[in-house]
DNA sequence: CGCTCGATATTCT
DNA sequence: GAATATCGAGCGA
């Protein structure tokens, strides 16, 4: 098993977040000296990018929040947002300028009971569906903000996963700007994706 | 089931 | 002061 390293995740944002669904988000947490392994399989991702994109972080420029996206590729990109939630996301972009992909959910693989703890549901389904979700059972916070991920000896990586039999395009979820750019990639066959594919109107 | 609405704090105007 | 890359409780069908 490897991980894609800074070569991948230099190129177009919307490739790369194509690309990631499929691939594996590890999660390794130290807990009195023994080391707990969390994964999962991404089923659904997000681009954000460039200055103009104005649904981005970034399109502003750089700020203390998202300086992140204008450094390395391959780095985690962690944010708070709605006064509870944290976001995780990879930088990636194909020149200058800043970019990164959204994590909005993950089919979880290994550790499942420990994602169960930080995150206690009745649903199964209900455990890493989205990303707010998945950052809660994984134990994301902003401290994770930074680390590479294209590292094994990172506290969170991805690794090379298994392709996706098809990835389906949709707009993006939860923004009000640029709303017709169809940046959002699913995995249609996971049942945990955040939700229901929109169907196009006729 | 599916939809509406309120919580909550960090960030930027 | 306003907005926010969200979530889940509560409601009605």
């Amino acid at each position: 098993v490897i991980c894609p390293s800074t070569t991948f995740y230099r190129r177009p944002t919307p490739e790369v977040a194509r690309a990631l669904v499929g691939k594996t988000l590890v999660r390794m947490v130290r807990t009195n000296g023994r080391k707990l392994r969390m994964a999962g399989r991404i089923v659904e991702t997000e681009a954000y990018g460039y200055s103009d994109d104005p649904a981005s972080h970034a399109c502003m420029g750089p700020t203390v929040r998202n300086k992140v996206m204008f450094g390395e590729v391959g780095r985690a990109y962690v944010y708070f947002t709605y006064g509870s939630h944290y976001c995780v996301n990879v930088t990636a972009r194909s020149a200058c300028d800043a970019g990164g992909v959204l994590i909005r959910a993950i089919e979880p693989s290994e550790g499942i009971q420990a994602m169960k703890r930080f995150r206690p549901v009745d649903e199964m389904l209900s455990l890493t569906s989205g990303p707010g979700k998945l950052t809660q059972a994984l134990k994301i916070t902003s401290l994770l903000s930074g680390v590479d991920m294209t590292d094994k000896r990172s506290e969170l990586y991805i690794e090379s996963g298994s392709r996706p039999v098809s990835v389906i395009a949709t707009p993006r979820i939860g923004i009000t700007r640029a709303t017709d750019r169809q940046w959002r990639f699913v995995d249609p066959a996971s049942p945990y994706v955040s939700r229901k594919i929109q169907i196009k109107a006729l």
